[in-house]
DNA sequence: CTGAAAGCGCTAACAT
DNA sequence: ATGTTAGCGCTTTCAG
C-alpha cells in the first residue's frame, strides 16, 4: 500500500529449501504433481502456500517451458464481428488454459506488422490473425514463426500456415444469385472504406462477377471513405438515391451495419421494403434480425470461426507442432431470407 | 513448412557481434536509439535486420526490463457490455504499445482466482479486472501484486487499489425515482442469475430502497437462474404476467437484453407500451434504442470505463507506480428517456 | 557514450 | 523419484 521498494517475490528455490527438496523437484511438484511422490508433492505445495509463492512463467518460458499465451491480432473491436470472433477464440482457449494477447491493427498494414513483431517477441504458443493487407515483411515473419499461425475470416487466400473462415467471394456471388432470382434488375452497391476492408471488396467482386455472368451489372456504386456504421449507411442511401440517374430497385450494402442504416432511411422516407426498394447486407447481425422487417443478409459464423481457429492451434500444439500441409477450414455461410429482399 | 527441429532464433549477442559492439550496446541501440551514437545505432539496426533478429521480451522482462502486457479479466464476452469495455481498454493501451492478456472468469470466483494467479505469473505491468464475487484469496493476491490494479464496472466497492465504473446502486435508485415520478404504482422486477451477477443485484437494491423510501414496494419479483438474454426476458415477462395476482404497470428488468425480450413479448401479445405496461432496462444498448419504441433505460458508459481504466494504469506506470491513496473514478450514468416508460 | 560482470528464476537434459 | 549441471537471452547495476 505505501511506498518503498517492492519486496522481492518468493522464488522456487526458497520453496524448495523449506520443503527440503531440490529446486527441480519443487518445480516438478508444482507443475505436475504426478511426476513426484505424493508426500513430496504435499510438502512442496505447503511450502509454496506458506510463502505465497507465485510461479514466474517468464523464467519458465525462457528456460524452455511451454507458453500458454496466444497472440491475437484483429483489425478492430468497434465492429461486433470481431468481438464475436474473439468470443469464439476464448471459448476454446480458456478451457485449455491459454490466454489471448491482444493487438488491434486498425486495418493498418504497418501497424499490423509492428503488432506481429511485438506479439512474437513474447514467444507465444501460437498466433491468430485477421489480416489487413499484410505486408510482405509480415508474411515473412509469420512464415518463419516456428509456432502455429491461423489466418482467419477469409479462405480465399493463400495461407502462410493455416486459415479458417468463409469465402467472401462466394458470399457476394450467392447474394447476387439470390437477388437475380428474385427478379431485381437495377443493382446498386453502397460500401465503406473498402481500401482497408479487403474482405468487403472481395464480396463485391464476387457479387459483380456473378451479375456480369448473368448479363447484368451494377448501375450505381457508392463507396464512402469511412468505417462502416449505421449512420454511414443511412446517409449513403440518401445520397445514392439523390444522385442516381435512375433509382435502383435493390441495394447491396457492404455489411449489416450499413444495410440497417439503409433500412432506417427507408423507414423515415416511407420507402416500402422490399417493393419500392430492396436491401441486402452481410453478416447476419442480431440488430438486423430484430428489425420490424428482418434484413436479408448472409450469415457468417463468426463465433465458429474463432472456435475453429483456436481448435486448430490447440490441435497442432498437441501434435507437437509438426506442421502438416497448409490447412484451410471453411466454416461456410448461409443466406438469411429476411423480408427486405 | 517441413518438419525438423526449429532453428534457433538469432540472439542479441549475434547482432552485437556483427555490429562490432558489445551486447549491452546493441540492446540499448535497439530499445532506445537515443542513448547511443547515431552511427552505432545504424550499425546495430542493420545487423539486426540482416539477421532477422526478433527481440525476446521474455528474457528482457526476466532481467528486469519493463513489460507491456496488462492482464484483463472479464466475466464474459458473450455480453456486449464487456466487449465494449475491452474496446475502451484497447483504445488507450494500443496507443501506448501495451497488450491486454485476456482471461474470462465466467462469473466464477474460483475461476477468477485461478486467472489472477495465471495472469500474474506472467508479471504483467498492470491488471484490470471486472470482479465476480472475488474470493479473499483473490483480494490478497491483488493487494500484494506490486503493480497497478483497477477494479472496473462498479464504484460501490472498497477497491484493493483503484476502481473505475459507475454506482449501480445509484443507477437502480435513479430509475426508481423516475418511475415513481411517472406515476407508476405496481412495480415488478425480472432478473437473471443474480447470484453471479452482483452488479445487477446492487441495482435492484438501489431500486427497492428508493421505492421503499417513497412508501412503495415491489409487487412481484421474478429471478431466473440463467444468464441474461433476450429470450429469457421474453419468457420471463410471459411467466410473470401469467402468475402475478395483479398485473404490474411497470417492470424493471435486470438489463437491456432482458428488457428487449420483454418488449418483444408485448409486441406479440399486443400489449401497448407504455400505457398497458411500462418497461425499463439498464445499459443503453444500441438494440434497445433501435426498437420501434426506444427503450427507457440507464446508459452506462462502458467504453469510457475501459478508457479510464487503461488511463489509470498508464498514469501510474508513468508516475513510477508510487501507489497513492486508493483512487475511485466514477464515470457516471445517464437516464435514457425512451418511450417504454 | 560504451563495456564487464552478474544474475533474473526457472526448466531441459542427463545422471543416479 | 530425485538431483546436478548448465544455460535460456537479456538487462541492471557499476565502471570507465
Amino acid at each position: 500500500m505505501q511506498g518503498g521498494k517492492p519486496p522481492r517475490k518468493p522464488t522456487l528455490s526458497q520453496v524448495a529449501q523449506i520443503a527440503g527438496v531440490s529446486e527441480i523437484t519443487a518445480s516438478r511438484a508444482l507443475r505436475d504433481s504426478a511426476s513426484v511422490t505424493q508426500g513430496t508433492a504435499r510438502k512442496v505445495q505447503e511450502a509454496a502456500a506458506q510463502l505465497g509463492y507465485l510461479r514466474n512463467r517468464l523464467a519458465g518460458a525462457l528456460a524452455g517451458g511451454p507458453s500458454n499465451q496466444v497472440g491475437v491480432i484483429l483489425p478492430s473491436l468497434a465492429n461486433i464481428v470481431f468481438a464475436d470472433v474473439l468470443k469464439g477464440l476464448e471459448d476454446h482457449f480458456e478451457d485449455a488454459g491459454f490466454h489471448p494477447v491482444l493487438g488491434i491493427s486498425n486495418y493498418d498494414p504497418q501497424r499490423e506488422e509492428r503488432l506481429i513483431r511485438d506479439l512474437m517477441s513474447w514467444r507465444p504458443a501460437g498466433l491468430v490473425i485477421a489480416p489487413s493487407n499484410s505486408t510482405s515483411a509480415s508474411r515473412k515473419l509469420l512464415a518463419g514463426a516456428g509456432f502455429p499461425v491461423v489466418e482467419i475470416m477469409d479462405v480465399d487466400i493463400d495461407p502462410v500456415d493455416m486459415c479458417v473462415g468463409i469465402s467472401h467471394h462466394g458470399a457476394g456471388a450467392e447474394m447476387a444469385r439470390h437477388l437475380i432470382e428474385r427478379g431485381y434488375k437495377r443493382f446498386a452497391y453502397i460500401g465503406h472504406d473498402i481500401v482497408r476492408d479487403q474482405r468487403a471488396l472481395t464480396r463485391l467482386n464476387g457479387f459483380t462477377a456473378t451479375l456480369e455472368a448473368a448479363g447484368q451489372s451494377l448501375s450505381a456504386t457508392l463507396t464512402l471513405d469511412a468505417p462502416s456504421s449505421v449512420t454511414l449507411g443511412r446517409n449513403g442511401l440518401a445520397q445514392l438515391l439523390r444522385e442516381a440517374d435512375q433509382a435502383p430497385d435493390v441495394v447491396y450494402f457492404s455489411n449489416d451495419d450499413m444495410a440497417v442504416g439503409g433500412v432506417f432511411h427507408c423507414m423515415s422516407e416511407n420507402i416500402s421494403l422490399p417493393d419500392q426498394l430492396a436491401i441486402a447486407g452481410f453478416n447476419g447481425l442480431e440488430i438486423g434480425q430484430a428489425l420490424p422487417v428482418p434484413l436479408t443478409t448472409t450469415g457468417s459464423n463468426r463465433v465458429r470461426i474463432g472456435q475453429k481457429a483456436a481448435g486448430a492451434i490447440l490441435q497442432r500444439l498437441k501434435d507437437g507442432n509438426t506442421a502438416p500441409a497448409a490447412q484451410s477450414i471453411d466454416v461456410g455461410f448461409t443466406l438469411v431470407h429476411g423480408g427486405t429482399a
